[in-house]
RNA sequence: GCCGAGGUAGCUCAGUCGGUAGAGCAGGGGACUGAAAAUCCCCGUGUCGGCAGUUCGAUUCUGUCCCUCGGCA
């Protein structure tokens, strides 16, 4: 049993899109004369503030935010690099014995803040790109395939479709020279970096869905579409990482032509369900995890306090 | 009121020459260690509109009632 006592508090805020994390957040972090330090993988990016549902100028200067606005739609980021940068703005907080606020909808940014991923490195764009190329012309069954003779017990894991993992777990033994199961087992997530207090947001899945898609129709009327066209403009790619994302993947589409309005916005608020669907399964099997509904800023404000033995 | 068509999964429908049923969409569950708003895996029991009759057995045939949609009055 690791002795956590030793570590720095921090609080986490989580839950899925659209259940009102950023305003529960900020009331707390308030009254606790705390700031915020963003655990989203997409209001990390400048330019793209209303698919993200970012805080807006007036919640940020109520509030100090920290990890948003952070790297433009072009540049490298990755859950290692979130975890790196993120670590620092907390270092920081804490020296200046401000409370730090950690929230956010990306399970896995979270978790690689509080428990750093396995010393890897991250794969260079040479060593990307000739599996990608090897992908394409022979495909992930034939990946898979030569992945179990690498590194078997990864094959065992990753199944033979998931062409990401099979990339990654490839990547790794080319630019390590070590399996990744081997350096996943050596890891498991041991050390931890923070002592937390974990509150996770939830509300019925019929409210939720129902606020889902009010806040899809509000994205739209604020102005989805051309933002989107905006970045277009400026140049971004389609194929960024953060073009593939929710409303911005539907966006490019309907401008391709490539769906009717009407199937574009049914399609966006379907998919926003589907992944509010995916982050619940990620915060349930967090452990220890606090769930409460967005309304119970003071229950949640006593559980912070105990948590500080502010009393 | 009469004529016609239909009432089967949340929605749109298929089907059973009588042995209690299946697709698409929607939805649900799960995985997740440097792309994570990504990527991937698994999941279809529903008074087959109600009641009665025929039958060993009816969602399927018959009768009747209810409802919906057309057309005619």
């Amino acid at each position: 049993m690791v002795n956590t006592s030793e570590l720095p508090k921090i609080v986490t805020v989580c839950g899925p899109t659209g259940v009102g994390k950023t305003s529960f957040a900020i009331e707390l972090a308030k009254r606790f004369s705390g700031e915020i330090v963003g655990a989203d993988s997409m209001q990390i990016y400048r330019q793209m503030d209303i698919g993200t549902a970012k805080p807006t100028a007036a919640e940020r200067t109520t509030v100090r935010h920290h990890m948003v606005d952070i790297v433009d739609p072009n540049e490298a980021f990755d859950a290692a690099a979130y975890g790196r940068r993120a670590h620092q703005s907390v270092q920081q907080l804490l020296e200046e014995n401000i409370p730090a606020f950690v929230v956010g909808g990306t399970g896995l940014y979270i978790k690689a803040l509080v428990q750093p991923l396995f010393e890897g490195r991250a794969s260079d764009r040479e060593v990307r790109e000739r599996i990608q190329s090897r992908l394409k012309e022979e495909g992930a069954a034939a990946l898979h395939a030569n992945l179990k003779e690498r590194d078997p017990t990864a094959a065992a894991r990753i199944h033979p479709n998931d062409a990401y993992r099979i990339q990654r777990a490839l990547e790794v033994i080319e630019t390590t020279g070590r399996s990744i199961s081997d350096l996943h087992d050596a890891h498991r997530f041991s050390k931890a970096r923070y002592e937390t207090l974990e509150i996770g947001l939830t509300l019925p899945r019929e409210q939720l869905y129902a606020r889902i898609d009010r806040r899809v129709d509000q994205m739209i009327a604020a102005g989805l579409l051309e933002e989107v066209r905006g970045l277009l403009a400026l140049g971004f790619d389609p194929g960024l990482k953060p073009m593939q994302s929710l409303g911005y993947r539907h966006m490019v589409g309907f401008l391709q032509e490539r769906t009717s309005w009407e199937e574009t916005l049914r399609t966006l608020k379907r998919d926003h369900r589907r992944y509010a669907k995916r982050q619940f399964t990620w915060f349930k099997a967090v452990a220890g995890m606090n769930w409460l509904a967005p309304d119970q800023v003071e229950t949640a404000a006593e559980m912070v306090e105990r948590f500080f033995n502010l009393r």
